[in-house]
DNA sequence: AACTGTGAAAACTTTCACAGCA
DNA sequence: TGCTGTGAAAGTTTTCACAGTT
């Protein structure tokens, strides 16, 4: 019904976007990652094959994914690492990279500043708020935790395109009615509330505790069906259960990651501290 | 196949788990956390219209996932608030709490040891690893971060249910073979890697990148149909957008929350900082 | 020969609409 | 009357299998 005109000049993606399934926009986001790994290792093309085991996912299911954007690789060839990427980078909006703006500067909040995921993907921190007067004007990752209530002159000057809420639940709601009155349109939110807001500002959130939760169901699962498998409870193990890593392909050294067997991934996937796990005291 | 004997005085979930679908157990999280919400307000009564709303999806959905359960309501009445949110925790595994593992004692392995939301829903931090010499014997949240290398001597100690894996890239998988060898069954991994376990461990992920990636193509989405809707990006706009939340049926006081218009919400909800988004200095 | 792109089939999920019960 | 529980319809996603291209 909003027909409206197709802006001929605008956006680069050209006018696939409307019809990719919610489903494949998800996965896009993996095949991504996969392709800048390979990227990195030097790997110029790929087979749908090997980027469908390297996703974990089949290699039916890549190549319908990838049909949504048209015509990307060469028969009897492959992918072109580089153009793949591109093109996926493309379609979800990134080329242009975002400006991200963090809401809530507790632990989490410090966690996603510091967060190498994010920069390397493209996403860039350029501004942390808090409502604490304790915490206001203390660095944070190179930058200072400026206050809430500067929200709108913060947003005006940072030209984020992202916000994140990482404030605790109930003031989750009101952080969320700042940044639309500010003008933001794509919100991402920690909080385990649902958050209202106008139909064309995207919002979307992260449950943890859902993942945890989902993962005891599995176990309940399992544990019906084989009555206890006796696992090796003490002793020394060390690194153990290196599994037969062999399918028919062996292919680049790149894909070594590959043959998730069971991971029941739904989406996204974090990288937590960014360099060795160390905790900068 | 694997047809063992169904273990008669086992587990206590009954034998319903095998055919609930995998879409509808993600939601069993959500409805959890609202009946939480509502019984922590005093409400002892809902309707499937209500917390269908409170829960973001339709009515009609709710009461076919609940129905998977056995039957749960009384017609014409609505659903006891405490025996639904009972029974869902059964079969999701959560009667008994579960006993966590951290490993990575980083920024975001700290935020989540600190991170109430878990412990409130019956996820207890029983310990924390990490390699760094650095880290290890540091107080977090009230435990001491161990070394990993004595690893299978704290499983066997600390009888963990679930791990938690907040380490680098580069290191998940070698932690993930030490959690398995350890006899671990659940991991949830924060690495943007794919990780190989036997079919026998259930191993999800989450990749915070992902979502961030998906609220850029919606708003790319958005931004190709409607040219550009002018936002309000500078001045001093306070709380702004009070939207019109009215439905049909006001309900309890502590329904407020519902009517989601546009929340793709996937999965889970975290809670971040634990009290007051302070940073604990 | 090798591998992509895709229609058509199968499987799964959501929504509808109403029978059945308090 | 009011609301649950559920078969059957509609919609979406996955998988299959093969035609088409280099």
């Amino acid at each position: 019904m909003t027909e409206q005109h197709e802006a001929p000049g605008g956006v680069s993606g050209r006018a696939l976007q409307k019809d990719i399934p919610q489903a494949t926009v998800a996965r896009l986001a993996t095949y991504l990652r996969v392709l800048a790994m390979l990227a990195d290792d030097g790997v110029a093309i790929v087979s749908s094959e090997e980027l469908a085991v390297a996703a974990g996912v089949n290699s039916a299911k890549l190549r319908k994914d990838l049909s949504f954007l048209g015509p990307n690789g060469v028969r009897g060839v492959g992918y072109d690492v580089a153009k793949l990427r591109a093109r996926i980078e493309d379609v979800l909006g990134l080329s242009q990279g975002h400006r991200v703006v963090l809401v809530g500067a507790g632990n989490l909040g410090r966690a996603l500043v510091g967060y190498g995921g994010f920069r390397r993907r493209g996403f860039t921190v350029v501004g942390i708020l808090d409502s604490d007067p304790e915490v206001i004007g203390m660095p944070v990752a190179g930058l200072v935790v400026r206050d809430v209530a500067e929200l709108p002159a913060a947003v005006a000057e940072l030209e984020p395109t992202i916000a994140v809420i990482t404030v605790p639940d109930d003031a989750a709601q009101d952080v969320c009615d700042r940044l639309v009155a500010s003008g933001l349109q794509s919100i991402l939110s920690f909080a385990p509330c649902e958050l209202v807001a106008p139909a064309t500002v995207e919002v979307r959130r992260v449950d943890l505790a859902v993942e945890m939760q989902m993962l005891s169901f599995e176990r309940m699962r399992n544990a019906e069906q084989a009555p206890l498998p006796e696992v090796a409870h003490a002793g020394s193990g060390r690194i153990a259960h290196r599994l037969p890593t062999s399918h028919t392909a062996p292919a680049h050294p790149a894909l070594q990651h590959a043959t998730t067997p069971h991971t029941t991934t739904s989406h996204t996937a974090t990288e937590p501290s960014s360099k060795g796990s160390v905790v900068t005291p």
